[in-house]
DNA sequence: CAAAAAGTATTGACAGTGTCAAGATATATT
DNA sequence: AATATATCTTGACACTGTCAATACTTTTTG
């Protein structure tokens, strides 16, 4: 092949001409491993970083340290990556309020939807940019199986939640209303569209306790 | 000044040339007249008419039959054009909850929020895209003081609303429940991550009911 | 009424984007 | 060891938002 011929023939060079040998040695390697897991975790850093607006798919191969069209491999397109990203992030949500779930004292079931409810603004809070992405913020995603099998996942966490307070025959419509309620809190406090005066802390906490009251039975 | 006399040299040339002088007469007038209010008409016609990631300011321009350049004069950017949308949609979101509000047959404080609930559905139904703006799922708008303006006097209108069922007092956290109730319903909506199985019509009344029930006095 | 000023729209350029096709390079298979 | 496959890079394309320079119109002014 003559390629390892080659390359002794430029590292001589390189010497000869000053070159230090670390320089050509450090480059990264041409196949880079595991880019796919690479870029998805660099996406979700750049989510965090910097400006929606601003994260591209260039940038983030950038960040990722390759070529603008390396991720066409493991992506079809920006929307797909984006995608896949939003996923994981419906999965480590539902791993989040699983936890809250579990680990308050509470040990009733209004008790654990709360903890879930406080888990969810949490949740919404720390991460705005990876959660805009999960409920479609962002109009440049795709709709992946992933994506749609992972938010189905957390639906259905929801819903077993509610149903062990109000029973399952109440559980879907009880389910919407829980959901809308954090989920529209959340937005609102994203977009900065609640009024200033707004103590938010306490704000929330009746949020949610006039959510579970909504779920009682009437009178 | 020459140019007038240069216009008719054309005119005598196309005429010989074969040209029809329609041809020549029907061209739009150098100065529009009245840009502005069609630029943001337009943007409104193709935020209806086409995928919202379609929609450019460049395509807006070309709608409205004038060089990718022209809006500058009256938007600064992109974002301002968008957030000056979006202001006129929550204008005419505030008209459409306050005819909703007085035209409804119940005379109670709770059937008028009802009524409003209602319209506030079928609003963000109706105008997908226009709704998304308003609630900063387009990541290009920017926040202009006319929009910011609109939408605090739908919270108001909101507010009063609340306040006329339970009180001054509870009002600010009674709104920011009603509100959140129906812009997270709207949103799932909009973003179809609802369970398919769910029949819509009966889930929205469900909800708003719900939605009236957290409003009520713990017992 | 003519000249200057101000307002309005166009043209052309720039850096940036997502996507695609063709080529280069590394690993796996035979 | 030769071939095949997987992976990454290069270069191009059409598009975007924004800006500066220019052309055209209307208004104001002298």
């Amino acid at each position: 092949m003559g390629l390892k011929t080659l390359k002794r023939w430029v590292l001589a060079f390189a010497r000869q001409t000053g070159i230090g040998e670390s320089e050509l040695n450090d480059k990264r390697p041409y196949h880079h491993g595991n880019l796919r897991e690479q870029l998805l975790r660099t996406g979700e850093e750049a989510l965090a970083e910097i400006p929606i607006e601003d994260v591209s798919l260039r940038e983030i191969a950038r960040r990722a340290g390759v070529s603008h069209a390396a991720p066409k491999h493991y992506f079809a397109s920006m929307g797909d990556l984006l995608g896949e990203i939003a996923a994981r992030g419906f999965q480590k949500f539902v791993q989040t309020l699983d936890e809250a779930s579990r680990k308050t004292n509470q040990q009733t079931a209004e008790g654990r939807l709360l903890a879930m409810g406080w888990a969810y603004l949490r949740f919404a809070e720390a991460n705005p940019a990876i959660y805009g992405l999960m409920f479609g913020k962002v109009d440049r995603m795709a709709v992946t199986p992933n994506m749609v099998q992972s938010s189905m996942a957390a639906w259905s966490q929801l819903e077993n939640a509610v149903a062990d307070l109000i029973g399952q025959a109440r559980a879907p419509s009880g389910a919407l209303h829980v959901w809308s309620s954090v989920h529209g809190l959340s937005m609102l406090k994203a977009e900065r569209r609640l009024p200033p005066q707004l103590t938010l802390h306490a704000a929330e906490e009746n949020l949610l306790r006039m959510m579970v009251q909504g779920l009682s039975e009437r009178p």
